[in-house]
DNA sequence: CAGTTGACCCGCG
DNA sequence: TCGCGGGCCAACT
């Protein structure tokens, strides 16, 4: 199936089980075409009140990407379960395969 | 030490 | 004008 990038990055997202996290640089590998910066543009370009999980996106090294919304995102990972450790790392075992 | 990554930014086609 | 490749570079594995 051939299909934009974004659009990938998009369904990637979607399939992301509640509760569980990813990084830039799967999201990347998945969507053929798409490197770990260019979905970061995406996402920072997702209009706001979208029903997207972008909030369970983050950096390979586990922790949130310095942006405007961290401290949103922090709060939903939260309410889905997710808590980031004393360094602002989430656990291994949340990490989506 | 060496490789990866990035919520950027600029510049090219 | 728009989309995105790629450069720079600091931070982390």
């Amino acid at each position: 199936m051939k299909a934009g990038w974004r659009e990938q990055v998009l369904t990637v997202i979607a399939e992301i089980p509640p509760g569980r996290v990813t990084t830039y640089g799967r999201i990347a590998a998945m969507a053929e075409g798409a490197t770990p910066r260019l979905v970061a543009r995406a996402l920072r370009e997702l209009p706001t009140g979208h029903d997207q999980p972008w909030f369970r996106i983050i950096t390979a090294s586990r922790k949130l990407a310095d942006h405007p919304g961290a401290a949103e995102q922090r709060q939903h990972l939260a309410a889905e379960g997710v808590l980031l450790d004393a360094r602002g790392r989430a656990p291994v075992e949340r990490m989506w395969p």
